[in-house]
DNA sequence: CGCCGGGTTGAATATGGTCAAAGGCTGTGG
DNA sequence: CCACAGCCTTTGACCATATTCAACCCGGCG
């Protein structure tokens, strides 16, 4: 109902006034958040922490890739994204976590107790301003993915899938192969495709020389312009 | 690259510092901004801006429906979303829009010009702190978004379409029917499926008594635990 | 009254899903 | 260091489903 001044809506981020969580972190402060930081590991293919239940941390990316995802029925999980070095993630609605989170591989990260983060966050506006940014962050993350998912070819789906990754990837190495940490499974899951149909589009990229292999987990791009011809199909 | 200090990335909200764009509002502090805005009315179909362009303004909705959505190749509009009275858009990355809107009916809405927005949103605490709260929101509607495009059932999508529409505007209006202000193009758009598609799948729940419609805009929902069920297919 | 855009319906086709089987890595234990 | 086991991946055949192309229908508007 439209109302005599300007308003907004949202869900709750936080249940009452101390609850759920965020990201954050920008430049200088980071060492008052080491402070209250602690590191914690996960091993490869590890849950840390499930949909749905009591959020009590965010945590912040060293090293090793996580995924993020949604159990859709029949046992089916849909992932949300992929998160790397740097990252943030343990997002919470209402006091929850709204998917679930599982290593990829081995993980080291930051772990920050939402007690101790809430009231940082309040008194430093700065903070707030590097949250603001990185959900917006998030939210393009998001709109991509939902793009590459409205695609109706397999091929132009994880063309777009190797450009996503390798845009993320750039950003932090600088190496001319593209390591995938995820397996096939995993691909087919964020793409919204069966994990054969994934495996044939590999063969057919390959086999038309846009990308090359030396393992299932480490590509080469030999011709952009084609991968990129591909991922603008549909 | 890990670093001695927990840190985030995310690509600029602001160009450098005065630019861009977000979103605002909280309980007391509409007035102030009521100020600052100016109400502006869009005609169905009208294009309020475009990908890629400057962007100047954020606007909230005060009547009528608008669609955002990016141009895929082939003239194809993949849309991200539908927003209704209440919601804001024009997020801006980098001082340019990241997709267009359009109006889908006829609009009013408040317009804020980034130029006088900013300032405040660096000096207001609160401001910033409904800005998190807007944008945690609209990622989880993206992610709702995505797990719909990755059902790989017609029918199951455009349950799922249905009822994110009734959860959408039960939060604002409280009648049993339900209004689809967009066409079954722009549905299509949406749910990443073709037009014929859409069609057929609205037959099919009709002739299942699953839903009854009005007129081609006015639906009934007659079998919620049906509705349910078809939308956690796949 | 006839036109026009959007919507529905039908038939043929193509694409990806499913089921099934075989092939190749990896890591573990002997 | 080798052998084996198990899982991940690939490949093939068949089938279901959605896209495409095309014709027709309906409702609103000039």
């Amino acid at each position: 109902m439209p109302t005599s001044h300007p308003s907004i809506t949202a869900t709750a981020l936080w249940e009452s006034s101390n609850r759920g969580l965020t990201k954050l972190l920008s430049a200088e402060e980071s060492s008052q958040l080491a402070a209250m930081a602690s590191v914690v590991r996960f091993k490869k293919g590890e849950l840390i922490y499930a949909e749905g239940t009591h959020a009590n941390a965010a945590f912040n990316i060293i090293d090793g890739a996580v995924k993020t995802y949604r159990a859709a029925s029949g046992g089916r999980e849909q992932i949300n994204g992929f998160l790397f070095a740097d990252d943030l993630f343990g997002l919470a609605e209402e006091g929850r976590y709204v998917n679930s989170a599982k290593a990829v591989t081995n993980v080291t990260a930051y772990r920050f107790p939402v007690s101790t983060l809430e009231p940082q966050l309040h008194k430093n506006g700065d903070l707030e301003f590097g949250v603001i940014s990185k959900l917006c962050h998030e939210l393009r993350e998001a709109q991509w993915h939902a793009l590459l998912l409205g695609k109706r070819n397999a091929l132009a789906k994880v063309a777009m899938f190797l450009q996503v990754v390798e845009h993320g990837m750039h950003e932090r190495r600088s190496t001319r192969e593209l390591y995938l940490p995820m397996n096939r499974s995993d691909i087919a899951a964020y793409t919204g495709m069966s994990l054969e149909a994934v495996s044939r589009s590999f063969q057919m990229l390959i086999k038309q020389n846009v990308i090359a292999q030396r393992d299932r987990r480490h590509i080469v791009i030999l011709d952009r312009a084609q991968l990129h011809a591909l991922a603008a199909l549909r």
